[in-house]
DNA sequence: TGTATGCAATATGTATACAATATAAGGCAG
DNA sequence: CTGCCTTATATTGTATACATATTGCATACA
């Protein structure tokens, strides 16, 4: 199909802002995409204006596109704003869910569980934006879509490093958002919007606190390299 | 300038769909929109898809844009949903507002009121939505704003009929709602956060009981046309 | 008469060439 | 040597021509 090479391009693209593969602030050259994705730059500046409009990039006149920023600001909007509008979402989810997005949202934390188990970070990241993406579809609230779909962008970009856990602590929280997801997906499936509201904002919680560190890291130590160590150094 | 006529097309259309000259649904030709705002297709179909990018229209593989329905499923979901991001927007303007934003808005609302007073229903249509997009602004939240816009796209097309006042009594509702104005800029001037949000809830009940009428009229009288008149039809 | 099929007309999608704008380098004056 | 202006280069914006897809109509057949 020649239509596809749009959408496998805009897929391409997504994926690589969401894995950090392109970092917040980088610039997208059009001639070079372009070449990159076998198009020409008509059809791959559309591309650029939809990722515009879903929030992946910023375009200004006569200076390109940039992968959209994450500063301070955003950061405290961020924080201040996911609770609200993941814990609607859940409420409308269970409201408004369908059997086939029920279907949907399974598969998708199967994919998601494997991931887990594999270790497999990056996959993990993927897995959890495409289920909370699914969550979103089900509320059918064309207008606290698209602010979702903004907090989730942001919220893979910062998680990038949460299923990518450093001690069996760690480990041990990636086991309970999986097993929050579960529980969504119950609480969904029966309708049970107050439980569902009140896993979604666990499951906030959980990965709140691993995100705000991943922003924030904890101070390096202070005592000084070994002396074997500074040894190798340079 | 040679870049404003994009601009200048694209705050045409925004106004023609705001003010129903371009009604939900209505089919939008790059050839011939090309042609009205003379220039070719590719700078058109980039304002259709920034557009689409923010709501207004709906773009669709080989069939073109078309003006963003209004149908049940949106309706119910504007009801549900204004209320909660209104609200949270009015309480954020106050945290972050500028003064040269607090200008701004004193000066829209100078011309909504002007609107008012000379029974301009839509320029007033016009002038409330860019007064509720400045407390928009204000809020600074990327990811609230969007959901905002999207509200008042449909705020404002549902809302043609408000300023168009029938009977005394709707005038005074008009008058009422000018004054919520004042007194939410005064709340957002002196952060006076819960004021605010308490002012818009009420300024929404206000505008929604209108809102409801316009997709639900009341029903025509039940008895038939007099004789009189029945004598001239058709 | 109803339906299916193929063709024509129209509209959208893409490529390429050219124009305008921004960025960076280099030269000149102070 | 520094600051600014000029010019060269790279990148984005626009127009046009062509390719492809959809739609409607006409015609043929059941």
């Amino acid at each position: 199909m020649t239509t596809s090479r749009k959408s496998q391009c805009l897929d391409a693209i997504r994926h690589q802002i969401l894995s950090l593969a392109l970092p917040p602030g980088s610039d997208l050259d059009e001639a070079k995409l372009g070449a990159e994705f076998g198009m020409s730059r008509t059809p791959l500046r559309e591309v650029l204006q939809k990722l515009a409009g879903e929030g992946f990039v910023n375009i200004t006149q006569n200076k390109g596109a940039k992968v959209v920023s994450m500063d301070m600001a955003m950061m405290r909007s961020f924080f201040q704003t996911a609770p609200l509008i993941y814990a609607n979402i859940a409420r409308l989810a269970c409201e408004n869910r369908s059997l086939p997005q029920l279907k949907a949202l399974k598969i998708s934390q199967q994919h998601f569980k494997m991931a887990t188990r594999n270790n497999d970070s990056a996959q993990a990241a993927m897995h959890n934006h495409q289920f909370h993406h699914i969550i979103g579809d089900m509320s059918q609230n064309c207008y606290l879509i698209p602010s979702l779909q903004r907090m989730l962008i942001d919220h893979t970009r910062l998680s990038q490093t949460f299923y990518r856990p450093a001690s069996p602590a760690e480990s041990a929280l990636v086991r309970q958002a999986c097993e929050q997801h579960d529980q969504m997906i119950a609480a969904i499936e029966n309708r049970h919007a107050e439980v569902a509201v009140d896993l979604t904002l666990q499951h906030w919680a959980l990965s709140q606190d691993r995100m705000e560190r991943f922003v924030r890291p904890d101070p390096l130590p202070v005592e000084l390299a070994s002396p074997k160590e500074t040894a190798n150094a340079i």
